[in-house]
DNA sequence: GCCAACGTTGGC
DNA sequence: GCCAACGTTGGC
């Protein structure tokens, strides 16, 4: 079982919004950046928990927690014309983008802002504060538990 | 809205 | 097969 933090913007697609779909489980589609392609279709698999963070927003922030509860498979809205996912390169056969379906499971008592986790020296080798621009990426055992304590 | 970091693309 | 250019991302 590995951990994740899944980035999106509270605008486009938040958790509450997770919450609302039917059975609190929701595609997670739209990610057209290569490196975080590769971690969804390679590393993520079902049955891992994911840190549902809130980008691009006023605050951005950690605000709860997911399940994903499907595998990678090909995403649909590059085959959809209509779609602006839509990919005229991809083709059945060599599909370029991929999903996964994922499960509100938690909403933090307190979001946990990018700021704080900036400043928690235990959290100084996150991908989050190394990298950032990363939509897709990996998050340690010690930091999930150290996260989801600062979050309760 | 700027621009830096990243993986991929494609011309040669 | 090198490497410059490109598209995406996201904090500031």
């Amino acid at each position: 079982m590995n951990y994740w933090l899944f980035k999106s913007e509270p605008d486009e697609y938040s958790l509450d919004d997770l919450k609302s779909e039917p059975g609190h489980t929701g595609r997670w589609d739209g990610i057209r950046n290569y490196q975080a392609r590769n971690f969804l279709r390679d590393k993520v698999a079902e049955g891992d928990g994911v840190l549902f963070y809130h980008s691009a927003c006023k605050v951005p922030a950690i605000v709860g927690t997911a399940q994903v509860v499907r595998a990678a498979y090909p995403d649909p809205a590059q085959f959809d014309a209509e779609s602006k996912y839509f990919d005229p390169k991809a083709t059945a056969d060599k599909p370029r983008w991929f999903c996964v379906d994922i499960r509100w499971q938690s909403e933090f008592a307190r979001p946990l802002p990018l700021k704080e986790i900036k400043q928690n020296r235990a959290l100084a080798e996150m991908v989050l504060v190394r990298q950032g621009r990363l939509s897709i990426q990996p998050v340690s055992e010690s930091e999930w538990r150290l996260l989801l304590k600062l979050g309760a």
